[in-house]
DNA sequence: GCAAGGTC
């Protein structure tokens, strides 16, 4: 009988996949490394009875360093490590022994299917477990496949089942982008730490931490304290002043109305609105509402959410209360507690997970009347195929775990029965009141049934004073008017709670990372905790930041150099410029407009990444290379031409492919297509600034290397999508020539472009030059003249 | 002495 292998990310997903597929009918012992677990069964597959293996790895199998040579911090200049250090792969944890494991359990295996987590990080465990597994395992039969892949979004029955009936391949490329990501981590992350360690230490005399280090998450992290920092510093203080109004509502009660305009900034016209109310004797009601709201119950709950409850409600920083929550989930209290999914999965036996809480001493009210009274469906949450939303696994008393343990497990159970509650309803009742001109509001709520806040206290609506019972039109007497002074004040340092959700929301590290990297910065002492768990940046971290504000402020790297292959750095400030530091060399640019890199196209000429300056988006815009633009190649070129100057015979971005024929105003100007323009085309004339706007919204515009029989213009091939072609018929492609074609004419109006100095601009029907056309042609290709009578045909086309 | 990712 042949032998299935099957490979899980780790020892809980192995037993979880392998239980479901055999139908709980497996034997299962400890692998060589007491981590792992094999668990036996047979079957079918591929239509032949086999014996499946189901096991796992735990993670990653290897992990990427340097040579240990490279260690050396003394001996190694950092840039070496950078740019060419070579790495090695080695075994994450040798302890483990997991490619012996692996290769224990392969041997004489004859086919393996892979059930890594469906991620990137698991396609490329993937081929970290196929490089131990296939050289021990029999080889196929002919061309027999004998490596599957099994994709599945959640541990379901169905979902697995259907995973292992369509078995597909394992995504190399996938793999490949977690071994760059590795690299460029390692070789960044080591370089600069090294590099900046070094740097600071034995200059500044008061630097307090002995390792600066740099990371593409924890520096991040950094940065968002130390933004909230300079919100903070940066914040002035303003004055605003409010009006207070109470009105008496019964012989010994009041009650405190809202101003509507809430608050101004000038105490004139504040004064004067108190002017205008303060000796009114009546308030009289506008409106009254009374709407039912509801406050939803909350989502099943993901790690990420338990560590931003877990920092705000129990003062438990992320990375306790992680270890808190592991510790609880390998005693069998909580399930799985590192997953990014919100929502139940079908079969989650939901009233199983609430019976098992029927007795405990602090819920087993709220819990036997859910069961009685039927729960509620859960709100639909993120599916995000990992695991399971955290729910407690077995009941558990305040002494039986004690201390944070406790207080963890206690959080997780009731958010558990709050997703099972019914909404909390309330009534909010308001009212609107006059008081001489102006308007006042007051408004509470009544809570009309409390659902999952019972479970949940702390999210309780307040108890408020119920309002009054009145109409419109009733009146009340103003106890008093009043102006009060207040300041804005500014943000807090930021909390710990916040800094999860702005990492979660830029996608800086994982759910199981996160609390790491924030550690990370406290313990490098770039941050310390304070009340209430918001971070402050301390010195030394927002030296860095500003540091790296800095750094990236004097010049990014924009384009390549065609000398050295290195990227240039672009110099914003006037005269904006490029600079080559390898090649010691600066290129000047066009001032008063934008630069961008042009798709990394080259100049066929000296190998320089082309450049787009734009002069905004009603003006116009040319490709130039940065190199001929200040050393130009040709004779009849001058310096400070851009490619739609550029008489290179047959490059694609040149005058020569791109001209259409001369410009219709000044004397020596060619009209060149930019192509760039789409959907909104334009031919610019490549010394005034006349701009010819056509063929809006068509997907494609070519200069044909057809000429006009009338004018000797180049032609344009102008396509259109079917949906939008104003072509006649259903014309959607059309060739001809902007001058003299009667098709075209509709297609094109010609302006100046914006930001030009009107002082160059030319008058219409002024002059009549010599013709010149698309600049130099090839030769053999015709010279396009100017039509004798251009400018009254133009008269008509244009304008 | 360093990164980030996975997990135990």
């Amino acid at each position: 009988m042949k032998t299935v292998l099957m490979v899980a990310e780790k020892p809980s997903l192995a037993q979880s996949i392998a239980k479901i597929l055999s139908r709980g009918n497996m034997s299962s012992h400890k692998g060589l490394n007491g981590a792992c677990s094999v668990h036996e069964y047979t079957g079918t597959f591929a239509g032949q009875p086999v014996r499946f293996k189901m096991t796992s790895v735990c993670g990653h199998v290897m992990t990427l360093d340097f040579l240990g040579k490279y260690n050396k911090w003394d001996k190694v200049d950092p840039a070496e490590l950078f740019s060419q250090a070579p790495t090695e792969k080695k075994e994450a944890n040798p302890k483990l022994n997991m490619v012996k494991f692996l290769q224990v359990e392969g041997r004489g295996c004859d086919y393996i299917v892979l059930w890594l987590d469906c991620d990137k990080e698991g396609e490329n465990i993937c081929f970290e477990v196929l490089d131990a597994v296939l050289p021990v395992m029999n080889k196929a039969h002919s061309n027999e496949k004998t490596v599957f892949r099994a994709r599945f979004s959640s541990i379901t029955d169905t979902d697995i089942c259907n995973a292992m009936a369509r078995l597909g391949e394992p995504d190399h490329n996938e793999a490949l982008s977690v071994d760059a990501r590795q690299e460029l981590d390692l070789r960044i992350g080591c370089a600069f730490t090294r590099f900046q360690t070094k740097y600071f230490q034995g200059k500044y005399g008061d630097l307090d931490s002995s390792l600066i280090s740099f990371g593409p998450c924890q520096t991040p992290t950094l940065g968002f304290c130390v933004e909230r920092h300079d919100k903070i510093q940066s914040f002035k203080p303003e004055t605003y002043w409010v009006l207070q109004a109470k009105v008496n509502t019964d012989k010994d009660k009041s009650l405190l109305l809202d101003w509507d305009r809430v608050r101004v900034f000038d105490r004139e016209i504040a004064q004067m609105f108190l002017n205008m109310t303060k000796l009114e004797k009546e308030a009289q009601v506008e409106t009254t509402s009374k709407k039912e709201k509801a406050k939803q119950r909350p989502l099943a709950l993901n790690t990420v959410e338990m560590l931003r409850v877990a920092s705000s409600a129990l003062g438990m920083g992320p990375q306790h209360a992680m270890q808190t929550a592991e510790r609880l989930y390998t005693q069998g209290y909580i399930s799985y507690p590192r997953t990014e999914t919100t929502h139940y999965p079908e079969n989650f036996d939901l009233k199983g997970s609430l019976r098992q809480q029927a007795n405990h001493p602090y819920w087993a009210d709220t819990v036997k009347r859910l069961l009685s009274e039927g729960i509620n469906r859960p709100r639909k949450g993120h599916d995000a195929g990992d695991h399971p939303p955290i729910t407690p696994m077995r009941s558990a008393t305040e002494a039986e775990l004690g201390g944070d343990a406790w207080r963890l497990y206690e959080y997780i159970t009731r958010h558990f029965i709050a997703t099972v509650s019914h909404d909390c309803k309330y009534l909010q009742s308001t009212i609107s009141f006059r008081i001489g001109p102006e308007l006042f509001t007051c408004s509470g709520k009544t809570v009309i049934s409390p659902g999952f806040t019972e479970i949940m206290p702390w999210q309780s609506v307040p108890l408020e004073e119920s309002l009054p019972t009145c109409q419109r039109g009733d009146t009340f007497a103003v106890g008093e008017v009043k102006m009060l002074e207040k300041q804005t004040s500014p943000p807090d340092y930021l909390t710990e709670a916040e800094l999860i959700t702005l990492m979660e929301k830029h996608g800086i590290g994982t759910d199981a990372s996160i609390p790491v990297h924030i550690n990370n910065i406290c313990q490098r002492n770039y941050v310390t905790v304070e009340s209430g768990r918001r971070l402050k940046p301390t010195n030394l971290g927002i030296v860095l930041v500003h540091g790296y504000y800095k750094i990236a402020a004097t010049g990014k790297p924009l384009s390549r150099c065609g000398k050295c292959h290195r990227f240039m750095k672009y110099i914003q400030a006037k005269p904006s410029r490029l600079h080559c530091s390898h090649c010691d060399e600066t290129y000047t640019l066009p001032q008063n407009g934008t630069i961008k890199l042009y798709k990394e196209l080259r100049c066929p000429l000296d190998d320089f990444e082309l450049v787009l300056w734009s002069s905004g988006s009603r003006g116009k815009s040319y490709p130039l290379c940065p190199y001929c633009y200040n050393h130009p190649p040709f004779r009849d070129m001058k310096k400070g031409m851009g490619c739609n100057e550029c008489t290179h015979p047959t490059c694609q971005h040149s005058l020569s492919m791109l001209g259409i024929g001369q410009c219709v105003e000044c004397e020596s100007g060619v009209l060149v297509l930019d192509p760039t323009s789409g959907p909104k085309w334009k031919v610019a004339c490549n010394k005034c600034n006349v701009v010819a706007h056509c063929f809006e919204n068509a997907h494609r515009v070519r200069v044909s290397s057809d000429t006009c029989n009338t004018c000797e213009a180049a032609l344009l091939d102008v396509d259109f999508n079917k949906a939008k072609s104003p072509l006649p018929g259903d014309e959607t492609q059309h060739t001809g020539c902007v001058f003299c074609d009667p098709i075209f004419q509709e297609l094109v109006e010609l302006k100046h472009a914006a930001s030009c100095h009107p002082m160059h601009r030319g008058g219409p029907g002024r002059r009549q030059g010599r013709g010149r056309g698309r600049g130099r042609r090839p030769p053999g290709k015709p010279n396009p003249k100017r039509p004798k009578d251009k400018m009254s045909a133009l008269a008509a086309y244009f304008v």
